[in-house]
RNA sequence: GGGCCCGUAGCUCAAGCGGAUAGAGCAUCGGAUUUCUAAUCCGAGGGUUGCAGGUUCGAUUCCUGCCGGGCCUACCA
């Protein structure tokens, strides 16, 4: 709604402009002015044009005002301080269409769209870097989808990599398994966590006699051959591994349609299709001498052309490959003939955008109770199946170290030409989850003197050193659980534990969702096991309370704004409205309650309500969902101030108490939305 | 050496494309309606936005330089 409105004012600001000066404005900015007495958009544009008319913006400010006439939705705009242009809006239309939940029909961009996130080596327990990954990567998702987006979620499995290597020789080399013990340990529960300790041993082993390297690399040789023992066990370890990342990621609701594995893009000789078209293009060049003999590279994203190429290019006919300096270049293909693992991903992301010519085999992986199917890559797969790949758009949620592997990726596409898939092609880069010095120390981790003044401490699987996510999970429903039996014990055992998992989960998405992106999370026990201010549960709290009013008042919700649908998996709103509602509240009669600086503070409560759709946009457009997380917190901070400035229940009014209740149903539908769009229920009660 | 990111209150973080008095939470201190209430609400203290310049009517935001920190820069993945 405010999208929407905020778009109108714009074009009819432009056309003003046109009309009365000539100008075409190409960016006309909108603000959001700092206290709801100034109105609900602000617009600073008579400064920027004051040179531009050589008058004064004060001057520029007041003939926009009177020159642009009247906006369907608008109440007026005034002008403010030195040219400041305060524009206010018809707060009884704006509320009527926020209770019939009315949205314009937004345009949604043609195509597909792919997100991967997650992609966990499938060798140890997930930790909570992981969770920051899946929890960013789940929520976009979410978002794509209430913006009506089809989404495919991937999470790519590196299951013939170094890190499965490690185990394998962990449990062959060190522990001296059987294939057999293998298996049975594998069925066991929490099988990751034995993973976890082992790949620390081994990693331990190495470190002790360099020669034991040797293990990893006649392991790693024999898995991507395959069709060997070593092969299998491999395949069985990483399946297992990957089963409990699903179950964990479970968990936290977060489901994936399809497993590529790294496995399936060797076997397949994906790489081959991709490494014609790369020599072909000129992307790749061999070196004949230098440190890279022998070997296909590629120049490194970020780094430039050399001078002297650069200035020969024109009379060299173009046709000619730069030689790329020693230090910018990435190998790709390695002198003994092997890829390494950025040539896979460019023949993956060829794939992703149906620029390969080759397609996975599919079989169904994983079936979620709510009968969703999950999808792995296989050699051989069944015949029906859902079409993956070939998508508009795609998101790789990976976190920042990863980012000049991620560009050379994107050069390489440009390479072969496919600016517009590189163009469509973005990294949703994050940084990642360290521990603060405390946290480290809690876990047992000894401190140097360095160490304690550092305000992070990196975790490191190779170390076995870091909070793993179910371990996580299991704490903060443990603290969950203490608040709930304290507060509710006339629950039964199990609503008891559905509420407190619930609460865990709000604690757990929304602390990861707080932060922006760029910030490394120092992580700490103490801020992630907090329900109490900025946190999920005080959201979640919210919107128990404004339920509680409609049951101790035994009213229905549903009466008084047109219900959500749950938010998340909702299509695009239709617009459509049902005004069928008989029994529902006339909305006339709110313009007396809303209007005046004595119905700011609701009206403000109103507006925020009105702005999801907006926020949801904003995070999309800037692959930013901390600022959903910031909106959540803003409209329970409001719902939580109006809660205890106006008891509605007692309210002797009739028709205030109507409005009063028509205000607590719309905040709790809007608040229900925007917390499932990050993923978090909200309890019965709390 | 080169590339990317960061530096804001005691702590952890916000601040849409440059805009109005730089905001929250935690912590500290002081308060709160017998109500739909306390996983809450109200109030107080707390800031030379790392430093120095520049651009601008206006800079936490953009530019340059410095200081401090992190990550990347392997024929590992």
């Amino acid at each position: 709604m405010y999208r929407f409105l905020e778009r109108r004012l714009v074009e009819h600001l432009r056309a003003f402009l046109l009309r009365a000066y000539g100008l075409e404005a190409a960016n006309i900015v909108v603000e959001q002015p700092p206290k709801i007495e100034f109105g609900e958009y602000a617009l600073p544009l008579a400064f920027e044009l004051a040179r531009k008319l050589r008058k004064a913006p004060r001057k520029i400010a007041e003939e926009v005002v009177a020159g642009v006439g009247t906006i369907p939705g608008f109440e007026k705009l005034e002008v403010a301080g030195g040219g400041y242009i305060n524009v206010r809006v018809n707060r009884a239309e704006v509320a009527s269409a926020l209770i019939a939940d009315e949205a314009p029909a937004a345009e949604v961009p043609p195509g597909k769209v792919l997100v991967e996130h997650s992609s966990i080596n499938p060798n140890k327990a997930a930790h909570i870097g992981h969770l920051r990954n899946a929890i960013l990567g789940d929520t976009f998702v979410r978002m794509l989808r209430f913006a009506g987006r089809e989404v495919d979620v991937q999470n790519y499995i590196d299951n013939t990599g170094a890190q499965v290597a490690d185990v394998v020789v962990g449990f062959l080399n060190i522990e001296k398994k059987s294939r057999a013990e293998i298996e049975l340990l594998a069925a066991a529960p929490r099988f990751d966590y034995v993973c976890w300790d082992l790949y620390a041993r081994v990693s331990q082993w190495y470190e002790e006699d360099k020669t034991n390297l040797q293990s990893r690399s006649a392991t790693l040789h024999a898995i991507e051959e395959g069709n060997n023992e070593t092969a299998a066990i491999a395949d069985l370890i990483s399946v297992a591994v990957l089963k409990r990342h699903l179950e964990t990621m479970e968990r936290l609701d977060i489901e994936y349609d399809f497993l590529p594995r790294e496995s399936e893009i060797l076997h397949l000789h994906f790489w081959d299709a991709a490494f014609a078209k790369l020599k072909e293009s000129g992307v790749l060049t061999f070196e004949n001498e230098g440190k890279n003999k022998g070997c296909w590279v590629m120049r490194r994203a970020g780094t430039a052309k050399s001078e002297t190429t650069a200035g020969m290019e024109d009379t060299a006919n173009g046709n000619v490959p730069d030689s790329i300096a020693e230090e910018d270049q990435k190998v790709i293909v390695r002198s003994n003939r092997t890829v390494g693992y950025v040539g896979k991903d460019i023949a993956y992301h060829m794939w992703k955008f149906g620029l390969l010519g080759r397609d996975f085999g599919y079989r169904k992986f994983y079936r979620y109770p709510n009968a969703h199917e999950c999808w792995i890559s296989t050699i051989h797969g069944e015949t029906e199946h859902p079409h993956f790949g070939d998508v508009a758009e795609i998101y790789n949620v990976i976190d920042a170290r990863q980012s000049e592997a991620q560009n050379t990726v994107i050069e390489a596409l440009r390479g072969l030409g496919h600016d517009e898939a590189a163009d469509r092609y973005t990294h949703f880069s994050y940084e990642m989850v360290a521990l603060t010095p405390r946290c480290a120390a809690e876990l047992g981790y000894q401190l140097s003197e360095e160490d304690k003044s550092r305000s992070w401490i990196e975790v490191s699987g190779r170390k076995g050193f870091g909070v793993k996510a179910d371990d996580l999970l299991d704490a903060l429903i443990a603290a969950a659980r203490t608040e709930v039996d304290a507060r509710h014990p006339e629950l039964s055992n199990a609503e008891r534990a559905d509420i407190s998992t619930q609460i865990a989960i709000g604690a757990l998405r929304y602390f990861m969702l707080k932060f922006t992106k760029p910030s490394v999370i120092a992580f700490d026990f103490k801020d992630a096991l907090s329900f109490e201010g900025d946190t999920g549960p005080y959201a979640q709290y919210a919107a128990v309370r404004a339920s509680n009013i409609f049951r101790k008042g035994g009213f229905d919700p549903d009466r008084f704004v047109r219900e959500s649908d749950g938010g998340a998996s909702a299509a695009p709103h239709d617009g459509a409205a049902g005004g069928d509602g008989a029994s529902r509240v006339s909305t006339i009669d709110f313009a007396k309650f809303l209007g005046g600086e004595s119905a700011d503070d609701i009206w403000e409560l109103w507006l925020t309500a009105a702005k999801t759709s907006y926020i949801v946009g904003q995070c999309i457009a800037t692959t930013e969902p901390a600022y959903l997380a910031k909106h959540a917190f803003q409209l329970a901070q409001l719902f939580n101030t109006f809660y205890h400035r106006y008891p509605i229940l007692i309210e002797t009014d009739e028709d205030r108490k109507k409005f009063l209740l028509t205000t607590a149903a719309l905040v709790r539908r809007e608040l229900i939305r925007v917390l499932a769009i990050m993923g978090i229920d909200v309890p019965p009660v709390m």
